[in-house]
DNA sequence: GCTTTTAAATACTAATTAGTATGTAATACA
DNA sequence: TGTATTACATACTAATTAGTATTTAAAAGC
């Protein structure tokens, strides 16, 4: 990798950790050249201004990062029930760079910005998108091999899996990660009704 | 009330409008002056600071706002699997000061300001505490009544359907209230398997 | 080797931020 | 009715904000 790109690579991976634990408003310019030691003049060599920015940092690095941890390992799932529930239970308990009181920098990028930025949410409505399609896609796997019922509806399964990761991923925020052993004991029994 | 105490409340509901479509640090308090009118020697009269306004508006707005929505309607309980559904029906599609664009006021402050503030964290978790407390106090009585397996986890439930709850109000900020129904058919189905 | 383009450093600006200092009506109370 | 105290109003400040203008160094291309 060039120079160039390294810095730019770099004013991303550090702003990622950043607006990750104080969110993307109370993370300043100023605050990423401090801790990045690049100066202003190569940020705004690199990127036009702060959103543009953030927009590069939520395709470059959130997006590759989430997709990794959701959809991936969904692809070629034989069994949707295991398999969703074992996604599940990586990403909230072994993702190491994922830290509970923190949450999750999609999700709470989503929060934060979505009424703000318009870029931001269609960027992370397709990670979510994605993320919904893979779920669905093994709930209809699952419909042929005969592991799930025949009326269920996958979307809406995908829906309120999403959903719910979404949701305890905020509640392990205030409450610590304590909360996802729980959910993931839940998650089960929900899964495991579809069958 | 005297015009003091009016002033008060005034630049708190204005605040909370302001604040639940924007979140709190999109909101200056310049802002919130201009649109109530209001001088900054009033504010700062009622107010030692921002972050003492915004508590103020946990507690007295927030708080008892969701509570008769949340928490109300689940203290004289018959039949948890009708009541909880019920409950987060009308939280979700009828509660008219609550927008689906917008999320949930009380969600949006916990992704928010939860890593930056800690009282407004713990002014939120008592919110959300006392929701879990009835519906957990709501599937033990069904246990006792017969309608929900003996055993099922209560708090379990509880952490389940409000991470589910915050979650779903996250999904509807960027996807629109259509996702609403989709999660309340599969809450149904969640809260059918516990019987 | 010279020139052009890329990459970055420095110094500045205009706007916005939360918050203060001070002054002045209105109200309560003695 | 005089006097505190309450409830505001106005004008200011210091810090921080995103972003710009200008200069300079490094690299690439010929």
């Amino acid at each position: 990798m060039s120079k160039a790109a390294n810095t730019r690579t770099m004013i991303l991976t550090k702003s990622f950790e950043l607006i990750y634990k104080q969110g993307y408003q109370a993370t300043s310019i100023d605050n990423i050249l401090a801790t990045t030691q690049v100066t202003k003049g190569a940020f705004f060599y690199h990127f036009k201004n702060k959103d543009e920015m953030g927009l590069a940092m939520i395709n470059e690095i959130i997006f590759p990062g989430m997709y990794a941890s959701l959809v991936t390992p969904l692809l070629n799932a034989k069994s949707p029930i295991n398999d969703i529930h074992e996604m599940m239970r990586v990403v909230l308990l072994k993702v190491p760079f994922l830290r509970a009181k923190y949450g999750c920098p999609a999700v709470n990028l989503i929060e934060e910005m979505s009424p703000l930025n318009e870029d931001f949410k269609h960027a992370l409505l397709k990670l979510t998108d994605q993320w919904q399609d893979a779920i669905k896609k093994s709930v209809n796997q699952g419909k042929i091999s005969g592991e799930i019922r025949a009326d269920v509806n996958a979307e809406y399964v995908a829906c309120f899996v999403v959903a719910g990761y979404s949701g305890i991923r905020n509640m392990g925020k205030a409450m610590g990660s304590a909360c996802y052993n729980i959910y993931l004991q839940e998650l089960k029994n929900y899964l495991k009704q579809l069958g």
